[in-house]
DNA sequence: GAGTGGTCTAGACCACGCA
DNA sequence: GCGTGGTCTAGACCACTCT
């Protein structure tokens, strides 16, 4: 037993791969710029595709890498920063964030969502629907969740259809106080609405901002924001405010 | 062209899988449970094993599922929500916070840590390594750069070494004004070291928060959290202390 | 139609945890 | 030693985008 070995731990294929190729991204291209398809770069580093591929998938994951099907893969910009924390507080769309409302309905919330606004999970709630752009790339989607006691001032009838109901909606939130919000920051896999409209793969990686409204000591509203989390890198500029000034 | 058939659009077969699973994890299984092997489950489902691990990496990605080599696939309990936002500006350690001091060293820092802290990348600065648990599992690990010239109270050849040498850094630090700090979150997979540290594999999705501490006007260090992606949720309560009182 | 990335297969072998 | 998940292979076919 004497010969404790330092024991190589025989480095797996597809992770040596990935150092390889990522030293490669950073000496001998520049963003923007198209490799070589994975047929070819597996045959030369002599490995099958699924290995190179699993490699790929890693450096994608990182934002290394941008691959899309039918054009092929090309060297990621580096990720593009995303304010999050609101400076002060505020609901959403109040102060001009950087979202754009898209449309609003009446449907059932998801059971987790349900449970924040102490709501039974088969009631109904006001659904906005906003997304938003960066570089003419969109980077992410968000529902909102607006139980009806939140916008009372709102009928569900109303006729107004898209952008337009979608902000009236949430005008209705901005007459109540906002006493507090408290935000969740947690990985999660596109459903198939957001894959297309963040232009991903169904499953994409997303990273998934859960923001909680407070007034009246009860939750008014949900906000659930689905960031593409290859391309984005979430800034929490928390009071640097303070210091700018 | 009159046919503008509705195009079901074939659902994959890895994606269809998915949801099957995931339903039966919430009406027919347990935390803690354990499901059968892949061989198995691929044959049930009548798919290559391959496919069905397709499936089974994204309810890992989403935390739903846990697996462990030589031991088998789990139901994974819900993320635990893992405090990341001081409610005040401090510096790290400075009020306990739920991280654990394990050693430093002195090294060079990565090239992005060395353009934020504004030094040249060769230039070797104090690297502190702390950790974090949660219910007796390993969720985060931490490397804190600090440049010399943040702790010029601290000789590089201090004889201390392990966690008496981390907090000794770190005190250095503590007394220095903190007029600021900032956040991001990103997708990042886990170092080999972190890896090990974390119990994953080399690769593991995890949510890498760095903070900039800003003092004197300039960027007096910079703290780079992994955390696991699969367990974890962070948790980003603002100002809701304020609520609280 | 040609070329790309995405899916899927049916096998083999390896690294690890446990009895 | 056995059973587990993790890696790797060499193919095939599909969906998409450009020309």
């Amino acid at each position: 037993m004497g010969t404790t070995q330092p024991d190589t731990v025989t480095e797996l294929k597809y992770w040596h791969l990935k150092g390889v190729i990522s030293e490669a991204l950073e000496s001998e291209f520049s963003v923007g710029e198209i490799l070589p398809n994975e047929r070819e770069l597996a045959a030369r580093f002599g490995v099958a595709r699924a290995t190179l591929r699993q490699a790929l998938d890693q450096l994608e994951l990182e934002g290394r890498l941008q691959r899309r099907r039918g054009v092929g893969t090309t060297v990621a910009p580096p990720r593009v920063g995303v304010p999050v924390g609101s400076p002060r507080q505020m609901w959403p769309g109040e102060d001009d964030d950087g979202w754009e409302a898209v449309d609003a309905v009446v449907a059932a919330p998801p059971a987790a969502v349900a449970r924040m606004l102490g709501t039974d999970a088969a009631e109904p709630v006001h659904r906005v629907h906003r997304s938003r752009s960066r570089n003419g790339q969109p980077v992410a989607a968000e529902l909102i969740y607006v139980p009806g006691v939140s916008a009372p001032g709102f009928s569900r009838g109303d006729a107004a259809t898209g952008a337009v109901r979608a902000r009236a909606v949430l005008h209705e939130l901005y007459r109540l106080p906002l006493e507090g919000q408290d935000r969740t920051v947690e990985l999660g896999s596109a459903r198939a609405e957001d894959a297309r409209e963040l232009d991903r793969l169904p499953g994409a990686p997303v990273l998934v901002v859960t923001t909680r409204y407070v007034s009246g000591g009860r939750t008014a509203a949900v906000a659930v924001s689905t960031y593409r989390a290859d391309t984005c890198r979430l800034t929490l500029d928390a009071d640097t405010a303070v210091l700018a000034s």
